[in-house]
DNA sequence: TTGTACGCGTTATCAA
DNA sequence: TTGATAACGCGTACAA
């Protein structure tokens, strides 16, 4: 600013050190500041920074220490932009305040983490959008979709760019597309077989309380029930399946008082065991004694009921784990064939499944 | 490419359009090449794309028109980088697989969407560093602290520039800093007063299962308890509450078993009051006939039980939102004076605190 | 082993 | 109202 010196460098350095002063924008220190100090260039501390090979081990260390004492840390918005990487991953998922999705990104979190991304978490309509929209420029590098039945077609649509590095957990299946599905089939066979064993006259499927997830998305499990009903010769009794109008307490209590409860409740997951439950303790039933129940998803809490609850339990720790597998594969080489595993949920019996019968 | 034309503003758009061409780095539309297609400079278009005062209507169409078309999204890291603000809100919480953090972000998102940020999630403690590093430089705007409440401190201690813009959400006050605190002390006072009107001859305090969340935390509830106690001239039974060990259900099942269970139980939280249930049940104790029964942060699975559980509300959604107003507050001016307000928790009387003595 | 030159996509500043 | 130019902080490619 004051002088004018000659020499290209000097006049590189002077040119650097104006900027800085002149706008008080940030304090941060950065790669500059750091090789001003350590007397090198930038390129010297940005090799040494990210590891690279080709540095001098006495000029490594002299600016590892400087940086460490400048306390600097890159810029991840300028790395980004060199890169055309961001190191951020997408996790696009349902209602937090549902157990099955806040664990979903409880599991997933520190897999990311492990592997240097970040997570930045996207689960309303309209972040879905704006997802489609940020994704397409450069700020994700990969995208983790969890139980968003509907996502995959809009995903094509919207954005191949994404498509292309996005991984789906689901329980249900989406060709051409990498994911990692539950199988949920043989459990709930298994808890179908202990209902039907028991004796019990009437089994009946119960489905979604409240939120409707997705008219489109094939239900795994109904369609279980019914393949097994229709195998032993029963006539299915579906209680709010149609996913019309979400299931209440009172349509259920309606439904339960007019018939009288079935003998077995297989519910579509925990939540709408647990609501099923009440309504069914609030009638006078006795649970297992009159009615057999069992849900799905594994909620921690289905344990602290007396009696315990049942359910089906998709291993979620691994599911989440290879879909991280899958999604870091994907995006090393976008041309690797897909990407496909299913998982066998597995049956957890507690005594809301333990008939006297048996 | 193909052919050079004359003009400053021909030659500037022939060397944009030959760098683009040369690495195919991003197939993503920038604002180059929009500005091209219209005809006018990145200025304009960058202009039109924020929405600034100062372009002709005109103008303004065409750019917004052929944008679309061109399906055009702006580089976040670059625009970071440009600005020097990022639009990301790091929240850092507990685990997710805790429903009264899942919760908390659940509500914070929406908030953080809305005002046109996006959201950043860390809880574990590696990324905690990561997470003071990043902030350190420009890649994050703000910081919402839930539950962790050792980390004002350390906050501060490593980097006073993002502790500047950070809100904690907290049962407990940091002096200091801006916060959003839940008062419990009413509705437990309310609570005991249940307990003490019933004639319980006991009254105890459950701590922790499993975590336990940091020593130096002054436990609210328990002081409340311990307060309560003292001045209706009881002895306080304290069952783990001194966070040496975490309760398990064979320690508590012993405790239970050697004195008998107390009259009434207040539990440090509802997944305490949970497992609580569960082993006065297998001990055949009944409730609200025995053993009289409230947890705290009101988790929706605590009505489900039988009988419904009874619990303490913090107004969780006002306080999100007012944390993110202080936080979006904090940001545009960093001056202003501290932000702190405190919500009182609500005691919600479910049957487990419904004496026959009554 | 280290340095130079330039691009990444956007915005701020000043000039026209 | 619009444009030219220079940052923003870092990485790539190549030169020394």
């Amino acid at each position: 600013m004051t002088e004018v010196q000659g020499g290209k460098r000097m006049t590189t350095t002077n040119k650097i050190r104006k900027s800085k002063r002149e706008d008080g924008r940030s304090g941060a220190t950065t790669l500059q500041d750091v090789a001003q100090v350590a007397g090198v260039t930038t390129m010297t501390v940005s090799r040494v920074i990210k590891g690279a090979e080709g540095v001098g081990s006495a000029t490594r260390e002299r600016v590892l220490r400087i940086a460490e004492e400048l306390n600097y840390t890159a810029n991840p918005s300028a790395r980004s932009l060199a890169t055309g990487k961001t190191g951020v991953i997408a996790v696009v998922s349902g209602s937090l305040n549902h157990y099955y999705y806040a664990n979903i990104v409880h599991l997933l979190e520190p897999e990311i983490a492990a592997s240097g991304y970040e997570m930045r978490l996207l689960n309303t309509h309209r972040e879905l959008k704006a997802l489609v929209n940020s994704t397409k420029s450069v700020s994700v590098d990969g995208v983790i979709v969890a139980g968003r039945y509907n996502l995959a077609a809009q995903f094509r649509a919207l954005a191949p760019q994404v498509f292309q590095s996005c991984v789906f957990i689901d329980a249900s299946r989406h060709d051409e597309t990498d994911y990692v599905h539950a199988n949920l089939a043989p459990a709930v066979e298994e808890a179908l077989e202990l209902m039907l064993k028991s004796g019990r006259a009437r089994i009946a499927y119960v489905g979604h309380f409240h939120q409707t997830i997705s008219k489109n998305m094939p239900e795994e499990r109904m369609r279980t029930y019914l393949d097994v009903m229709e195998r032993v010769e029963r006539v299915p009794e579906l209680v709010n399946a149609d996913s019309g109008i979400p299931l209440t307490p009172e349509i259920l209590m309606q439904a339960l008082k007019e018939n009288g409860a079935p003998g077995a409740l297989l519910c579509v997951n925990d939540e709408t065991a647990m609501r099923v439950y009440r309504v069914l303790r609030d009638l006078g039933y006795r649970i297992p004694e009159d009615v057999l129940l069992v849900g799905c998803d594994n909620l921690p809490f289905m344990e602290f009921f007396d009696p315990q609850l049942s359910t089906i339990a998709p291993p979620m720790k691994e599911m989440c784990a290879m879909a991280w597998d899958f999604l870091q594969q994907r995006i090393a080489d976008p041309t690797i064939p897909l990407q496909q595993a299913t998982f066998d949920a597995r049956l957890i019996v507690r005594p809301s499944l333990l008939s006297d019968a048996l």
